[in-house]
DNA sequence: CGGATTTAACTTTTT
DNA sequence: GTTAAATCCG
């Protein structure tokens, strides 16, 4: 007998067992959810719609096969999409089980990180490579160009850092994509995208993309590695699967060869990373990748009313390329969803917040109950002066992240070169930082002599005895910074990265410079770094041994979401792409704008415009209760404030669930304190005053729409870039581009 | 050479 | 309104 026709007959004696022993454990669950669960072996496809439970069926799946000893801990492989719904899915399984030690759950990076690590020497790294993110990619792109001789005006950088994010994830590498270059900015292209990868292999570091397309790699060349994860994962479930890209659909098909039990859940409804590389088809082609495959559809609602479903299949059923089905619910009728059209952005803001207040006082919902979604992160700003003006506290998840503000990611590009000498880009990003006097020409030279020597930038800083072109009070500077380095990376084995970076921090003087100085820009800067080394400590107190290079991967592929508190008393603020996954007891979507959602640029592409109605379906679907939708007749986008039309989303949805509100669409005029400088019939605001003649300068009394009265310190720049200094009463000093900034010059 | 100041360019979504 | 790049000045 085979190893499997072995299991196949045990399976069937504990399948009875089975039945009897989860009792308790599929108890909970209907009865698509409870086959699903059951059919543990071979493909498996969960079409799971929206708020029908998918998370729910992969934690039992787990707990089912572990309990009903289809396999040890160990041998069970979960990816999700976000840390923190990984995070959840453990705590949910161990709330069935005593035992989940060894588990692996993990989103596709951090699995494969650390898969890659393990096996590093196949592939000719060390296990304490570095992951470079977006903005290192970008920043190494340029470099490259510039070394290149390239225009980054011609051929832009985001075009350029795109395709090349595009190819790997179709796994085409450099040199494949050599034969299919026709354009001359594909031959620029692949100038880049050599020497690209080039550069990041001498620094021993990989980009998000490098995380899956190197694994493959490394199986493919390595058919014994392969072969041990093959038999190491029994089971393995993909959560989210319509968001998956070839490659990772590559490397589940790899990883899965030798047991062949795969269980993937997602809902092609539901797919909004196509501009990632995600490849709906995937999920949409699953039988023909996985043959024999098994398919469950999970289509009852536990989450939403009937009202918010109605409206929600009403939009996507536009959509073409879809498998066609309708979700249904035993919730209430409740309300119809409400759809707003208000004036600007800030009408906007306003409505929205009296809705909420509405709903806190009539219907007794905290804070918490509230999500406010948005297509783009610019959109977040006005909405968010409007719940601090009205006292409601507010998360806003994404925008600026934490790991990615400019101190932050100078500490790590520190401990980045401490745990990987070979780290040039983090190196020449701190080599003058905090400045110690090694300037731009000092670094030409050194980059120079690095390249014709075939030895790496740290390691020429360290040989800088032997460049001749250097002076010697320069080599002194270069050879501290050499030493401190030097002394940090040989102390990394004996002492905690927690210690490490503290005394790092206080040696560099990296806290000190942003200590010194009185500004608030300055103070939050200290106060972050201080976050971030709390953020060290309570890695290395939740970690048995912690080390620099998993803490620097954690942080690495850490998110926004991942570190959200929905506990907190307070509203969010979101993307819709953020939302996935989530729900809330009400919604707002805002911003529901032709051009803006959906964006402009999708107006024109089928596919794309499928992708934002997708998104749109997502939107809707995170509610339990209650949806305001709102659109604006005006709205800034980029410099003017433009007239707009309604999103075509809002003329899809069925009109026997909606009902409209209009009465927030007249202008509402800027209430003005004192006499205007100029006299028109309507009231007028300073940004009309401006195009005629600048009547800005130091102490004169104006009044900020948000931050009340305040005196005129600076005026500086012309035109349209002309920036003012207000010292408000409170002592705040803030700077503004006058064209735009809400305030109204007083007479005194 | 380095720091400060000014100007220009930019907004789609993110592991 | 933000950030990076360019320019100017000591």
């Amino acid at each position: 007998m085979t190893d499997i026709e072995k299991r196949s007959t045990e399976t069937i004696i504990e399948l009875r067992i089975a039945v009897k022993t989860s009792l308790n454990l599929l108890d909970s669950l209907n009865k698509a959810q409870q086959e699903a669960v059951r059919t543990t072996d071979g493909a498996v496809l969960v079409l799971a719609g929206a708020g029908s439970g998918k998370t729910r069926v992969i934690a039992h799946k787990i707990a089912y096969l572990i309990k009903n000893k289809y396999a040890y801990p160990w041998e069970i492989l979960a990816v999700t999409f976000t840390n923190k719904a990984a995070e959840e899915m453990k705590n949910r399984v161990t709330s069935f089980l005593k035992d989940d030690n060894g588990l692996w759950i993990g989103t596709f990076h951090s699995i494969f990180a650390r898969i890659l690590r393990l096996e590093a020497k196949h592939i000719k790294f060390t296990s304490d490579f570095v992951i470079y993110d977006t903005d290192d990619k970008k920043k190494l792109i340029k470099n490259i160009m510039q070394d290149l001789v390239l225009d980054t005006n011609q051929y832009s950088l985001e075009a350029i850092c795109g395709t090349v994010s595009k190819l790997k994830n179709k796994l085409i590498g450099h040199e494949e994509f050599q034969k299919l270059v026709k354009t001359p900015f594909d031959q620029v292209l692949f100038q880049v995208f050599a020497e690209y990868q080039k550069r990041i292999k001498q620094s021993n570091a990989c980009d998000f993309d490098d995380l899956i397309t190197l694994p493959i790699e490394l199986f493919r060349n390595n058919p014994q590695v392969l072969k041990k994860y093959q038999k190491k994962f029994k089971y393995i479930l993909v959560d989210e699967y319509q968001d998956t890209n070839y490659a990772q659909y590559k490397l589940i098909h790899f990883i899965s060869g030798f047991y062949k039990n795969v269980c993937v859940v997602g809902d092609d409804d539901q797919s909004i990373y196509g501009w990632r590389g995600a490849d709906i088809r995937n999920i949409l082609e699953f039988e023909k990748n996985f043959p024999e495959a098994k398919i469950f559809r999970l289509e009852q609602n536990y989450r939403s009313t009937k009202n918010i479903l109605k409206a929600a299949h009403s939009v996507v059923r536009n959509n073409k390329g879809r498998k066609s089905k309708e979700l249904w619910s035993e919730n209430d009728q409740g309300e119809k969803l409400m759809v707003l059209n208000v004036y600007d952005e800030y009408d906007e803001s306003d409505r929205m917040i009296e809705k909420l207040k509405g709903e806190v006082f009539k219907n007794k919902r905290s804070f918490s109950d509230f999500v406010i979604l948005y297509r783009t992160n610019a959109q977040s700003r006005v909405l968010e002066e409007g719940l601090r003006r009205n006292g409601i506290s507010y998360i806003i998840v994404g925008g600026v992240k934490f790991y990615e503000r400019k101190e932050i990611k100078d500490i790590l590009a520190y401990l980045k070169v401490i745990s990987n000498l070979k780290d040039s880009l983090s190196l020449l990003r701190i080599i003058n930082y905090p400045n110690r006097g090694i300037g731009s020409k000092t670094i030409e030279k050194l980059k120079k002599w690095a390249a014709t020597h075939n030895i790496s930038l740290f390691e020429s800083i360290g040989k800088v005895d032997q460049i001749g072109e250097i002076s010697d009070s320069r080599k002194k500077i270069i050879k501290d910074f050499y030493q401190l380095i030097n002394k940090y990376s040989s102390l990394k084995k004996e002492i905690s990265p927690n210690e490490l970076t503290h005394a790092l921090v206080d040696e560099s003087g990296l806290l000190l410079k942003y200590k010194g100085d009185s500004t608030p820009e300055s103070q939050e800067r200290a106060n972050n770094i201080k976050e971030f080394l709390a953020a060290v400590s309570d890695y290395a107190f939740q970690h048995e041994n912690p080390t620099l290079a998993s803490f620097l991967e954690e942080v690495s592929l850490i998110t926004d979401i991942d570190t959200w508190d929905r506990t907190a008393n307070a509203v969010t603020l979101m993307t819709l792409h953020s939302a996935k996954g989530l729900e809330f007891p009400v919604v707002f979507i805002t911003g529901l704008e032709q051009g803006l959602f959906p964006l402009a640029s999708s107006l024109e592409d089928q596919n794309k415009l499928e992708e934002e109605r997708r998104l749109f379906y997502v939107g809707l679907t995170r509610a339990k209760e209650r949806v305001y939708l709102i659109w604006a007749d005006n709205r800034r986008r980029f410099r003017d404030v433009e007239p707009q039309e309604p999103s075509i989303f809002l003329n899809e949805l069925d009109p026997a669930v909606i009902i409209t509100d209009s009465s927030g669409t007249k202008k509402r005029y800027v209430q003005k304190a004192g006499k205007p400088a100029y006299s028109f019939d309507s009231p007028l605001t300073y940004e009309d005053v401006s195009q005629e003649e600048p009547l800005l300068k130091p102490g004169i009394l104006v009044e900020h729409e948000v931050y009340g009265r305040g005196r005129i310190v600076k005026v500086s720049g012309k035109g349209k870039s002309q920036k003012v200094i207000i010292s408000f009463k409170n002592g705040e000093q803030k700077k503004f581009l006058s064209n735009y900034a809400r305030f109204t010059i007083l007479t005194e």
